[in-house]
Parts: structure tokens; sequence; C-alpha cells
DNA sequence: CAGTGGTCTAGACCACGTG
DNA sequence: ACGTGGTCTAGACCACTGC
């Protein structure tokens, strides 16, 4: 929405703390609504860039306190690097995978998986596996791993419920996230689902906590 | 919402993915506007009741994708039980706590600290560390702990942002949480800070993964 | 073509904080 | 007394779906 934007604009070079104007006000002088100015503040205050005070007014957040979820997004403004080191369309998976995307009859479903890995910065920072129901995704991005594997794509249509599970790095991955044998981690465990519940991927994420920080914001 | 409660009522015999009723015939047929009831429904999609296809209609989910945050709050209707280990009113903490809850001049500054122990259907289920800034509370609550310590009561006035840290379970607190001394465990750091970003409260939360899942909804 | 959700308008009243 | 955000109303037009 335009307005959102321009009141982005606005407070952009405004101080923490400091008060934006009334809704009425804003609404009068950019030309719409009330009700259309406040749904714009309102979708700024989901972010954590304003925050309002109950009849007194509505303010500029610190920075430090904008909204953010790296367990499911990377950051932006690092430098990624990504690695294939397996691509393979299977017929057979795990028992875990298929309990997991609810197949019963193995025979019949196509399951593509794809292990990679990924470089922050040069550095090692996860090793990332992707279970898919190959009838679930448009038989042109088969091969568009970048778009087939950014869980953001799923995010607007998509349910995602992702676990955390502490354990010691897996063997065959300690060495290529160049961590000892017994350092502790979080491996990532998700699950995206239709809207009317079908599961279509699973995907795990074993992160090395020297370089990914996983944190969010409530 | 008296109108969200409505709506609730009427479709939790409903199947998973049957259609409700229009915007327009709710908003007719209850009594209140359209944008009203628009409101109450946002409310419900948003917290993974019903969802939307556009254009189509609006369908109920199943009960599976409703949203949750286990790292969070701890879920419902499970047997909680809280174990004081500690509590005292101390001048001075270690230097990380100090950071995080940014006091320089530690001397002019009265932290409180509680130590707690929680159980889940009487296993073990986290040990949880508070520092809490005493001028920050009210001096009626600083007995009360399960109100100083109900992390839920900052979410509407503040902002929390929390980090997940793989680590073996510390000593001091293996036998406490029942697990062996070589157990992965994950470690909560957390930060409650004003929506004016003055902080007051850290907490760390050792988590028994035998018994806490740590899981969400995106 | 009728019905859906998505967006927007131009009003209105309320409870409460501040001067 | 005035201004704030919070809530609500009764309309309206749009783009699209499904029949």
């Amino acid at each position: 929405m335009q307005i959102k934007e321009k009141i982005q604009e606005e407070i952009q070079n405004e101080e923490a703390n400091a008060p934006i104007e009334s809704e009425r006000i804003l609404s009068e002088r950019l030309g719409a609504s009330r009700m259309t100015v406040r749904k714009a503040i309102e979708e700024l205050v989901e972010e954590g860039v304003l925050y309002r005070e109950d009849k007194k007014g509505t303010f500029v957040s610190d920075r430090s306190l904008w909204k953010k979820n790296t367990t499911f997004i990377n950051s932006e403004d690092t430098d990624l690097e990504y690695r294939l080191i397996n691509f393979d369309i299977k017929i057979s998976a795990d028992k875990e995978v298929l309990e997991q995307l609810n197949i019963k009859d193995s025979d019949s479903v196509s399951i593509i998986r794809i292990v990679r890995k990924i470089l922050e910065n040069k550095k090692p920072q996860s090793v990332e596996e992707f279970y898919i129901i190959r009838s679930f995704i448009d038989d042109k991005d088969t091969n568009k791993f970048n778009k087939l594997l950014d869980l953001n794509n799923y995010l607007k249509d998509n349910i995602i419920t992702q676990k955390f599970v502490p354990m010691i790095v897996p063997t065959k991955y300690a060495a290529m996230l160049n961590l000892s044998l017994d350092a502790p981690i979080i491996k990532i465990e998700g699950v995206v689902k239709t809207k009317s519940a079908e599961p279509f991927i699973y995907y795990k994420i074993y992160n090395n906590p020297e370089q990914k920080n996983l944190e969010m914001t409530l």
C-alpha cells in the first residue's frame, strides 16, 4: 500500500520514540480515509517499526526492536552461497520421511531429495535436507533449486511447522560444518502443508551454531 | 469481540475445509457491518483457525494447523509444577547479565534473581533463571513469582527477543533435569524490553529435550 | 452473471490522557 | 476541553471464480 510506504519514508530519519502525526492529520495530509491510514500504521506496528500508546499517540520504535525471526529466514544483507551435495528423485525414503509426508503407499509417490550446504561469508552455516513430493510442484520448477528450496515462497499459501531438536552433530556432517565430532547443534525439522493440511515438503536443517544465530522477536 | 466468539462457536463442530458463510451473509445474520465481521474473521485467520481462498471463500482449518509457539508458551492443559530453587535480591551480577540489561553502574541498580525448576506431569521439563531490574516492577509484585515470571504478562506492552543456543547440559543442572552429563540441550536466552527499548528482564531457560518440545507454526 | 474476498470512503461515538 | 487511538457503520468499486 502506498500510504504505508509514504509513512515509512517519512519516519526513516526520525529518532527512536519520536511521535508521528496522528491518524486524523495523516489521513488528511495524505488524502486517504482514516481507516486506510490506520491499516497502514497497523502493519508497521505488526513489523515492530512503530508502536502505539493507547490514547497518547504512535511512536517510532528503536531499530533493535524490529521484529525478526532468523530461525526461519536468513537475515538480509548476508553473503550466502549454496552448494549442492545431493539431488535425486527416488521412489523409496526413510520411514520417518514417509510418515511426515503422510504417505501410505510409497510405491505410488515420487519424492525428490535435495541436500545442500549453505555458506555465509565463506563459512559453513548449515546443511539442509529437503524431501519434496514431486506431484505438488510444477514440472518446470523441478530443477530450479533456488525457487524450490526458498521456504519464503511457501509461506503465503501454506502452513509451516518447525521443531527445534538439540543433538550432537551427525558424524557425516561434522566435517562439512567444520565442527568437532562432539559439538552440540540445533537441528530444525519442518513440514510444509497446504492450507487443507496436506504435507508435501519435509526438511531438516543442521545448523552450525558458530555461524547461525537462531533468534526471534515476539 | 462478540462476533468473533459467535463465529468460533458456529464452526467448532464443522469439519476441516468446510466453507463458512460469506462475509456479507454473516454480517446480515449477526447484525454487524461487513467490516466488523471481516475483522473478526481476520483474527481467526491469524490464529490459523480459518483460512481464506481469494475470491472463493473462507474455510475451516484442520486443527493440526492452528498456530502455536511452544518455544515461548507452554501448551495448555499440561500439568505444570514450579519449584523455587533460588531467590535473592542482589546488587552484583555477572558481566553478561549487566550487559544484557544495559547496566553501566551496577552499584545503583538492584537486581532480583530467581531460579526455578518446572515439572510437567511430575517430570523435570526445564530450569529457568530470571534476572529482573527491581525498579521496573511493582513492589507489591516482588513476591508473586507466578505473576512476575509469566512472560505472557509482558507480551502486550513489551518486546521480547529470544535466542536458541545448543549446548551440553550444565553440570549443575544435569541431575535436576534428570539428564546424563553429556546430553545436548537447547538453552533459550531472552530479553524483555519496554517499547522504548529499555531492557528490564533477562532470562535463561535450560530445556529437557525429552520433556519439552520446542516448536512453532509459521 | 451472481457471488466471493480485497480495498476504500466519510462519516460516527467511546474511553481515556494531558494540559 | 481537546486530541488520541479503538471501534463501528453502511455504503461503494474492483478482480476474479464458478457455473
